[in-house]
DNA sequence: TTGTATGCGTTATCAA
DNA sequence: TTGATAACGCATACAA
């Protein structure tokens, strides 16, 4: 048994910050004497070279150059090598606005979220711009708060944005109105855990109701009985599902929920610091604490230890993602853990595989994949839950 | 002062971690009965409604048409309304391909990154996104690993991107060759924090020696005088500038560094943990650790606390970019506050400038902003940090 | 194997 | 205030 000691100015207090200004020079004027242009804005002096100059210096007709270049059948190799060497020699590179007018599509993946937790948002992205690396294809980010107070001002967005296809993640991906948008416009897209109308686009899903069961039953495993529940946004489907999961898993104990130890706060940390605050003045005070999502999880810890407990001694914590924070945290959080990257990556996957196939025959419906994928939780223990103290 | 216990299995260790599966059922086939298909994968049955498909509804012509929906002068009120109308009726949405393609650009705005810190990249991102939010412009996220050893490759990257302009952050905002392939492609940039080649592009500087010093001369001021220094990635021009600012302070304080506690991280938790492991085990053990940036200082107060020792109270740690990690840690923890968001809104801003004035007038050079903004940094003091145990 | 001519859906020119 | 027509840069029937 480690016994330490803080100081006592450790405390949650914003107003305890003291913060010391460095120079600034915002917007200050350019050094005397720098060059007055590294790069031409726009008004290029020497235009992009385009097909047809490629073609004169290589001495054949486009359609040769547009061949070699995209590596096209009927094409001399001794034609080939003069076509690349001359685009090598021009810099050329394609103009990808023409090619997209042509071959009716921009090639952009559009990714729309709303979660506010950093590691979250960037396993999503991961996860999409790992399958889209070596393809044509980029990604464009569109976080969007608030969706389902204004699901079509979403989808004017996405109809905007020129894309091929988007990846929904929560809580877009439960929006029938946004949904019913994409599919008048044919805009192909991909639900990452979606909870509603699950036989409407691809659709890449994780039994949250278990995962929210496990996280509950190793709590009450543990031999807790009063336990606070910290909600995510309601708006997202999610909260619901882990919520019932929890429900079960009591049910299972035979243990009773207190619904005062229910509190609901919105993914973020702050909300949950505030939440969590309430919880730990009730009484008898909650000996395991069950937050929806890790930043949660990790402000319950910092209200538990600003109450001068200790976590898990006093009181134990679990969270819901195991993203980057639970094992950042301190001590480490038991959670479980939601495999946002790999979801994403195979939302993508099958979005792409949807549209190249969409491309090459017309037969809808005739995929090569699945139009549904379940993705695997995992209950992660870790050390911020232990039994209750006797 | 609190005093508490921690059980004795609260400690970093990956392999104790259990973990229970949950169902897997990857790639399991669509539910019997559901439709064939929501949306059409590309081969649409009906194409989407184009400019003509408008005039002829309005019984206008399509200039007319253009001209209507662009605002622009020349239209009689009436042709105005019908037209618009007309817009609605066939849900018309211009093809932004085409639109790109004779306005010679992309409104594509490609965004270049390597740190590895969700929240610093998350605060990249949203800086971006908020001045992109409503213009014409979309974000494309390009991260890049280990530009420093093949910048070319980024180049090439970005060249076949598609992009009116980028911005680009540490390191990459460093590498000449990439800046002179973007400058003979005439692709504009805007660099966020570089340290070397200031006249060239747009730049977002922050005066990260000055903020180094500050930090380190927080530490100093507090009676420290073994401070353990955590180094960033090499290959980030940032590292040796705070490094720099780090000799500043000691040398001020009259205060010898001793090699033997400076250590090599690469800005993630990982690595931050093992180097702080490093430099626990010296003797005499520093008092004080000062981290590049906050999730090495997290990582460094993991350590700490796994050799049984407490933050602040037998160790100081100090961090830099006061990311969302320095305010969700336990306890919260000092640092120097380094503006990505608002020099990434700047960034954005300016590159957005650059091209629309390039657009207007050919005339470079003569802009109606600075081609460069220095951003203040703040010494922001929480709770990790205090005087030396005597 | 190669080249010519046409179209993709906009905006711009310039005459009506 | 309007509209016919020409770009924009590329890909592809179709002809050679």
């Amino acid at each position: 048994m480690t016994t330490f000691t803080v100081a006592p100015d450790n405390v949650y207090c914003g107003a305890s910050t003291q913060v010391k200004r460095g120079a600034s020079q915002l917007a200050q004027g350019p050094p005397p004497g720098y060059p007055i242009s590294t790069f031409s804005g726009g008004a290029a002096i020497s235009k992009r070279s385009t097909i047809i100059d490629v073609a004169h210096l290589a001495g054949v007709s486009i359609k040769t150059v547009s061949r070699a270049l995209n590596d096209a059948p009927h094409v001399s190799a001794e034609a080939r090598e003069r076509v690349k060497a001359a685009a090598a020699t021009l810099d050329y590179h394609p103009n990808i606005a023409a090619q997209s007018l042509i071959a009716r599509r921009s090639f952009l993946i559009g990714l729309t979220y709303e979660r506010p937790s950093p590691s979250y948002v960037v396993e999503l992205q991961n996860g999409a711009l790992a399958r889209l690396e070596e393809s044509r294809y980029r990604l464009v980010v569109l976080p969007f708060r608030n969706v389902a107070d204004r699901p079509a001002e979403l989808g004017r967005l996405l109809m905007r944005a020129g894309l091929d296809g988007v990846v929904l993640a929560p809580p877009a991906c439960d929006q029938d109105e946004l949904l019913a948008m994409l599919d008048k416009h044919r805009l192909p897209y991909a639900r990452i855990t979606p909870h509603s109308a699950m036989d409407r686009g691809i659709v890449l899903a994780m039994d949250e109701v278990a995962a929210g069961e496990a996280v509950a039953a190793h709590l009450l495993e543990l031999g807790h009985t009063r336990i606070g529940i910290v909600l995510g946004d309601p708006s997202h489907a999610a909260s619901a599902a882990r919520m019932e999961g929890y429900r079960r898993a009591f049910a299972e104990a035979k243990v009773v929920i207190d619904d005062r130890l229910i509190v609901t706060g919105d993914f973020t940390y702050d909300v949950g610091y505030k939440v969590a605050e309430h919880l730990l003045r009730q009484t008898p005070q909650p000996t395991a604490i069950l937050a929806q999502n890790d930043d949660m999880a990790v402000a319950a810890m910092a209200a538990v230890r600003d109450c001068g407990l200790s976590v898990p001694h006093d009181i134990s914590i679990a969270g819901f993602d195991d993203s980057e924070v639970a094992r950042t945290a301190w001590p480490q959080l038991t959670t479980v853990r939601q495999p946002v990257m790999k979801m994403s990556w195979d939302a993508t996957d099958r979005l792409i595989g949807w549209l190249d196939a969409g491309r090459k025959d017309g037969s809808e419906g005739e995929m090569a994949f699945a139009r549904r994928g379940n993705h695997p939780h995992e209950l992660v223990v870790r050390a911020s839950t232990a039994p209750p103290k006797v």
